[in-house]
DNA sequence: TAGATTGTTAATCGATTAACAATC
DNA sequence: TAGATTGTTAATCGATTAACAATC
């Protein structure tokens, strides 16, 4: 029933949380009220106490022997995370990925809506995606103002990455969600996340390379 | 000059190797021959401390006063990652995102290499993209033996991705990379890694709420 | 030599897991 | 009531950071 917003919640933490929500909304459309944290984590593939601490960060009490509501937890979650209210963002960017991207339709439940894109090629300028704008990137600041954007979703060239990523904290731009692999630095008060497509390959080909290396043979 | 491959290796160390291969390839690039723990720091933003930690854990030793070189210690990560030769990989789903996985460059350098696309839709199946055939996930079985492809990057939609998940595991398929919103159930020994945007996007967002939630007025 | 850097050993920090009393 | 589940307090585990002797 808490509310209180916890000074500090543990990054692992905050970065289950979307998987709680995927559940819970799983739930919600099953029309189920109640969910306990034995549930959650059988569904998710970790161990009950794991969910109820990090529920217990996010403020909201279960009901011994009943468990968690789960309309008032996921709304909970969401409010935690910013998803309740939709943010607008601007695609940098206009590749593969960044189209990609912004016709990516999973964004809308999670409180960020892609408004346009901004690309430096002009063969690209004024050609929509997705029902979506491109702009020449130096109407980036205009565009940012008058529109009220505040997150920036950085799909240039690596080379072009810091760059772009100057211009954007120009105009105003207060979050960047980094796709590109180069290490931004800005000034502070903005927002980088880093969105680390290396890392994860190689977490995966590591694993890979190691069990090659045990497992000889087997033709 | 130790090559012992550590029994465990932490995954925050893995997750982070990538970056000193982009520093060390630049300073190759620059025929630089040694390069220190501080200045590797200075260049990615941490303590020298967690760059010795790390690179101890490859298993390269640097020289006192001197630093590390460059191009064993380059080689000695990408042996470790795998990245020093080349595995064939799949696309499973032609959607924007696969599209855009496919036509990416930058996985050359990664010892990743995509073969080929498959997806269910007729319409898609047949129209080469970026150069690589789509295919009818009807043959992925077929097509996995016969060119011996070990890995696959699931980009289908949430809901079909476990029933395509156990396809690619019938195929032959000993990794995934998952990049759908959905927890995967795999027979022991297949490696499953996440790429995880809503956990990402969960970090910026709550980031972004949190300085909302302080910084009142400031019209 | 003097001094910068390595690598080891210890201390700190934070996250996960365990144990269990409180609760309905 | 009996028993399942919560939430708190303590223990464990692993990662980061600090301190410093060894090295060239």
């Amino acid at each position: 029933m808490a509310t209180g917003r916890r000074i500090s919640i543990g990054l692992p933490t905050i970065r289950r949380l979307p998987m709680y929500v995927a559940i819970l909304e799983q739930a919600r459309q099953a029309s189920q009220e109640r969910i306990s944290s034995p549930q959650i984590a059988e569904l998710l593939g970790f161990e009950a106490i794991q969910v109820r601490k990090d529920l217990a960060a996010v403020g909201v009490s279960g009901q011994p022997r009943v468990g968690f509501p789960v309309v008032e937890l996921l709304q909970a979650i969401e409010r935690f995370l910013g998803w309740d209210n939709v943010s607008d963002a601007f695609v940098i960017g206009a590749g593969h990925l960044g189209v990609a991207l912004a016709g990516y339709d999973g964004f809308a439940g999670h409180g960020l809506k892609i408004l346009a894109l901004f690309d430096r090629d002009p063969a690209k300028v004024g050609t929509p995606v997705h029902g979506k704008e491109i702009f020449d990137i130096e109407r980036l600041g205009e565009l940012a103002q008058r529109l009220g954007v505040r997150i920036a979703i950085l799909t240039v060239p690596d080379e072009a990455a810091a760059e772009v990523a100057g211009l954007a904290v120009q105009a105003g731009i207060e979050a960047i969600w980094n796709f590109t692999g180069t290490k931004l630095t800005v000034p502070e008060g903005v927002i980088v996340e880093r969105m680390d497509l290396a890392a994860s390959l190689a977490v995966l080909s590591s694993r890979l390379a190691a069990e090659r290396a045990r497992g000889r043979g087997r033709a």
